[in-house]
DNA sequence: TCTCGCTTTTGGAACGATCCAGAACGGCAC
DNA sequence: GTGCCGTTCTGGATCGTTCCAAAAGCGAGA
């Protein structure tokens, strides 16, 4: 009753060529919209396509045409929705150009990121969407992936450049920029004493934000004390338990600058459990605007990446590639936008 | 200078073969480890395999032997945290098993279901896991996939059942049992008017959650309004837009059993926006324990699904499918369990 | 009828792996 | 030397497609 029937022997091109009485090539060619078949044979083959179901063989097409149609897509951590999102966009435009995401998550280690790496390779995938993960390194990534894929480089720079390190085309933020516009918001709503919080130093894109930070608040004649620059994980949870850090500093800061909207979000959290209301008595920034940021309380003043139209750009970028392996790679840096929103409030004294 | 040099011819099991004297058949075997081949022939072949940076060619081992190794994961949103952490979870299994995830995203729109269903078809997936759109139906589902690879359904039930249904396997939140459980707490806290809040009715999902609020209420013998039923997108964004429609009722509720996490966080908001504090005005719970709903201002009861472990499950049935094909089909009924937090207050006037 | 040129079709060899039947080898007993 | 056995290795066919060179079909003009 409710047992599976066995899965029949696949419908070939040889089935349809025998059950219409042409050649396989001749299938073949009707199979590709090719010009060179007669308009009547072209209509009977495809009637009998259709009569037996027959589902195109991608693989073995891709072997003989030493062809892909696949993009591996290699993520550090698909549970923050700025990488979902990111994802979505990546997938809504490979499929539209009919190529398929091969997906694998690292999880922010380095040896996953080589395995996961290693494997997609085996699938023949024509180009690589690499986000890596914190501690990867250039001369691993190039052991693994060599000359056998297109690689794009997304979101964070590797660690320990190469010469072959060229080669790689990458889509980044404008990380520096945007940490800067942050700060200089809130140097202009009057805060002088500001904290740059969360985040790891072992991450390019954290080290650009902090630079940014640190060139608003120079260019503004405020000091930066070390211990206004907390580290934290880039998630929610670990943000909320590091928020105390800031008011150990001789001198505590009446804003921060966060690494992304994670850390807001978290930080928000513990500056309620301590009593202090985010966008009252404390301001903040992040950096991302995923979709929280607009509907937090206190809604969440930030960078907006857009990243489901990142995700579409390094689409973009790889089939680009494909069609061109040998032309000069490209580092595009993507812009950011200020949106200011209620976490940015004045200091509470001024 | 920074120009792509060509992608050199790739490294085959001839050139290995040729390389160390031995024969293709041989160096096979060896990749396959099996003990057919001496210890000293093996070891020459693998030093020439690392020489030569030689990468498994898995589509032209599938192509031999019949098999596959990608399963492929079609999801109606990956926008949601719930259906990424599902993701997540998801690749995490079927990689430690040397499987590949071919994603496929729809947006929750039918017709992109089909197009991407058949896109992945032609990869040749083993399995594939479906969490399908909110119009999406049997009869289309069946008419493209077949029998070319068994179906694992997630999260919902598709509109139009048939015969042949019985082939598919099942994973499935215990939605009603849940709905119910939540609108007894609100009870318990002194409630009596209680709504239900956000998502469609053509959601199998969102009708079982519906009928496990009904049948609390009515076992409680309270009345339910039919102001009371407020449907709405499953997305914060919408669930924000309706809040108002609660108080448009005769008889307005002080509480409500929202669809899932993202609903109440949305109505929460909409809720701030007329002035009503959530968690102390107006009590509300979600459904999924989204990461977001702990860290909440208030934080969110709702009822845990585990979306991560529900992925590793869900990887874990298919590939057991593959394993026995013949096998019962089977469904699987999550459990979910209540997470009492500060969403959930007592009515204002008790 | 024969040849030319154009359209349409075709057989067979790839692609890179696996499978299978059997070969080569060495040792050991007769 | 011969037969037998177990271990180790191998050539060729094969999976489902594409490519290519060449064949077949067909009017028209000589």
């Amino acid at each position: 009753m409710s047992s599976h029937a066995p899965i029949g022997r696949k419908v070939t091109l040889n089935d349809i060529a025998a059950g219409c009485d042409v050649s396989r090539a001749t299938v073949s060619l009707v199979l590709r919209g090719s010009p060179l078949v007669h308009k009547l044979t072209r209509a009977r083959v495809e009637d009998e396509l259709r009569r037996q179901g027959y589902v195109y063989n991608r693989a073995a097409a891709n072997l003989r045409r030493r062809s892909s149609s696949s993009i591996a897509l290699i993520l550090n951590d698909l549970a923050n929705p700025f990488f979902a999102e990111f994802a979505a966009g990546v997938d809504e435009a490979l499929g539209a150009a009919g190529f398929v995401t091969l997906l694998g998550c690292t999880g922010e280690s380095a040896e996953r990121e080589q395995a996961v790496l290693g494997s997609l390779l085996e699938h023949g995938p024509g180009g690589i969407i690499l986000s890596p993960a914190e501690r990867s390194n250039a001369h691993d990534v190039l052991a693994v992936v060599g000359r056998r894929a297109p690689l794009l480089l997304f979101n964070r720079e590797l660690g320990g450049t190469l010469p072959e390190f060229a080669h790689w085309d990458q889509l980044m933020l404008d990380n520096q920029h945007g940490a800067r516009l942050a700060t200089e918001h809130l140097i202009a709503r009057g805060h002088r004493r500001i904290a740059f919080f969360g985040g790891h130093h072992d991450s390019s894109s954290c080290r650009q934000r902090h630079a940014g930070y640190v060139e608003a608040m120079h260019t503004a004649r405020l000091r930066t004390e070390p211990d206004w620059r907390i580290e934290c994980a880039p998630t929610r949870l670990d943000a909320a338990h590091r928020a105390s850090a800031l008011f150990d500093a001789t001198h505590t800061p009446t804003a921060a600058v966060c690494y992304n909207d994670a850390v807001a979000l978290g930080l928000m959290l513990g500056l309620h459990q301590r009593g202090l209301r985010p966008g009252q008595d404390f301001a903040l920034t992040g950096f991302d605007d995923i979709a929280e940021a607009a509907l937090g309380m206190p809604s969440l003043t930030t960078l907006s990446t857009a990243p489901h139209e990142r995700g579409r750009q390094a689409a973009q970028l790889v089939m680009q590639r494909l069609q061109q392996p040998q032309a000069a790679s490209c580092q595009t840096i993507a812009p950011v936008q200020l949106v200011v929103r209620e976490s940015s409030c004045p200091p509470p004294t001024a």
